[in-house]
RNA sequence: UGGGGAAUAGUGUAACGGCAGCACAACUGACUCUGGAUCAGUUAGUUCAGGUUCGAAUCCUGGUUCCCCAGCCA
């Protein structure tokens, strides 16, 4: 799997894939490839992380003897949880990635690192610094400002290795002393000016419990986790690019295996955020309805909204991979999704606003069962039979008493067809006291069973259909984006991304009939329901109770029309 | 005003000194028992100014614009 390059000619490599290419002709990493994708274990993984994900996995399982870790880089006890650990876990593996025996935790490397931070005191390239978060940052200078040395820099290798080991013993409150690599305070590159390596923290860890009371900052322990694997392309995402010096002079510094930093843009998509804070956000402010909320643009929430693995894969695949900003449109999206579940999806009848037509010239009490195609994309799929009746419902967008120009569907005196079913007139239209069409009256022709008329006779328009009879009641949910504007952070001044809410992003149905085929339907099960889109099962669905999410709509010439005209 | 990156149709991406191509979107049309799917077509692009070259999106020089960096976050 994974590599679906079914587009027959040569294939284009993007730049990542073109280094690890390289690189395996001069075999630089003697044919190793070895990737990984390091979530920080501190919310849900989003189809930003997809991107990364099938990246590194995407290469792994490309290259023969390939592979991919899967390492949680669990650095900051304050922040992470063994739930987005389970969370990011499930994800990977429903996204269709299999990372083998190699899982990996920053947390179980804890040890080795803290050795290795010993070695750069012992080589007086590191030393423990009394300076509060304030001086520090004091210290630092600015962009254009070179920054000042610490008053601790020179402390001597032994006190250094005392207060270190003190630090690590937990002796020192929270704050008190870092320990920071002796590099250039005068750096043009900030990141380069003695960056701290550990800092004092006693918090208790989601996995290495109280054991330690320091805990390693990124720079110094991403490079080591990379290093203690011997990953050969540690692909980050473009704001490291500042750090690959850090990175490099680190691993040079303990003359330990050194594998190559490359980094990618990270995806933006229109009508959607991607920030970590900014979801987390939405979840605690209920702004969305937890992380899996069918709106959210995490993979939990696309599962459920009724996303396939494969629609997410494509995605990934055609959007590319490259060193520049840019935000996808959300369109690709949906196109790709529509393309999966076109030719994956089962077909089946569902009205969502009812409409109640008799059909008066239709017997009582008999038994029809109609043959319906399962799957129009995909002869193996078969067949069902779906009971007809003299009592049905259609959509009411389907009828309109005054039909406009390029309306198709059903109106007085009009004949359309009734999918895989007959072809009916309407000849009475019942109105309640408010003047509301109620009720239609319609006949049927006998001869046009199964949809096609003997004397060849054409209607313009296709209508679903559900027997009041046998139809089954469900709840069904509409969403659209999250948010009104195309970019959610391009609001007024003064407010933040969360004035561009959009108010109608869900949309709850009730007393939707569908047809009784969809009364064995379970989780997460994915339809077409026929002209409307495609939807899933709801996990919130029990027995008796059909919810329904919707995943995207059909493409809809006739709403492209209506909107014309009424624009 | 320091350092690091980057600029190709509306959007996302190819072209690695030799005819600027693909996809999405938009718009036409054909076909259709889903106004779906499918098929055919149209619109539309090299950030700017110089230079090198028979030939430049690609190489060189300069400009413009955008992104990232001053957490004891990752």
């Amino acid at each position: 799997m994974a590599q679906d390059n079914n587009n027959g000619q040569e294939q284009r490599l993007d730049f990542v894939r073109q280094i690890v290419a390289d690189d395996n002709k001069t075999g630089k990493w003697g044919g190793r490839v070895v990737t990984r994708f390091p979530p920080e274990p501190n919310g849900y993984l989003h189809i930003g992380h997809a991107k990364s994900i099938c990246l590194n996995f995407g290469i792994a399982a490309e290259n023969p003897g390939g592979r991919c870790h899967l390492r949680f880089d669990d650095t900051n006890p304050e922040k992470e949880e063994q739930e987005y650990v389970d969370s990011i876990l499930q994800d990977v593996r429903w996204l269709g990635w299999d990372w083998g025996e190699h899982l990996y935790y920053a947390s179980d490397y804890f040890d080795r690192m803290y050795e290795y931070a010993v070695q750069l005191v012992k080589a007086g390239k590191a030393y423990v610094c009394d300076l509060t978060a304030e001086q520090t940052r004091e210290f630092r200078g600015t962009l254009t400002e070179p920054g000042r040395h610490s008053p601790y820099r020179n402390r001597s290798i032994d006190e250094n290795l005392d207060l270190l080991e003190r630090m690590r013993a937990g002796e020192f409150p929270d704050g008190s002393r870092t320990l920071r690599a002796k590099i250039d305070m005068a750096h043009p590159n900030v990141s380069m000016r003695d960056p701290v390596m550990y800092r004092i923290l006693h918090a208790s860890h989601h996995r290495s419990g109280d054991k330690w009371c320091i805990y390693p900052m990124y720079d110094w322990a991403h490079g080591l986790e990379d290093s203690i694997e011997r990953i050969t392309h540690s692909i980050c995402t473009l704001e490291f690019e500042n750090h690959r010096p850090l990175y490099d002079w680190f691993l040079d510094a303990l003359g330990v295996y050194h594998p190559r930093q490359i980094e990618f843009a990270r995806l933006n998509l229109t009508y959607t955020v991607m920030s970590k804070r900014k979801l987390l956000r939405l979840v605690k402010d209920g702004l969305a309805d937890g992380w899996d909320d069918p709106r959210m643009p995490t993979i939990s929430g696309m599962r459920r909204r009724g996303y396939s693995p494969a629609a997410i894969r494509e995605f990934c695949r055609v959007i590319g991979v490259n060193k520049f900003n840019s935000t996808v449109d959300f369109a690709l999206l949906e196109h790709c999704l529509r393309q999966d579940l076109n030719r994956t999806s089962p077909r089946v009848m569902a009205v969502l606003r009812p409409l109640k037509v008799v059909i008066t010239n239709y017997p009582e009490n008999v038994e029809d069962l109609l043959d319906c195609v399962n799957n129009p994309e995909d002869p193996a799929a078969g067949s069902r039979k779906v009971p007809f009746g003299r009592v049905i419902y259609i959509e009411r967008d389907d009828f309109m008493e005054e039909p406009p120009k390029k309306f198709f569907r059903l109106a007085p005196g009009r004949e359309v067809r009734l999918r895989y079913a007959y072809f009916i007139k309407c000849n009475g239209v019942i109105k309640n006291d408010q003047g509301e069409v109620v009720e239609l009256h319609c006949t049927f022709d006998p001869h046009t069973r199964g949809g096609d008329a003997p004397d060849g006779r054409k209607v313009a328009a296709t209508l679903h259909w559900v027997s009041a009879e046998h139809a089954l009641d469900a709840e069904v949910r509409l969403y659209d984006h999250l948010f009104t504007r195309e970019n959610p952070d391009d609001v007024p001044e003064g407010e933040d991304f969360t004035a561009g809410i959009n108010p109608d992003s869900l949309k709850v149905l009730t007393g939707c009939k569908v047809e009784p085929s969809l009364a064995d339907a379970k989780p997460l099960d994915r339809f077409q329901f026929e002209r409307l889109g495609y939807f899933c099962l709801d996990p919130d669905a029990a027995p008796g109770k059909l919810i329904f999410n919707r995943t995207v709509t059909l493409k809809d010439t006739w709403a492209k029309v209506q909107k014309t005209q009424t624009d």
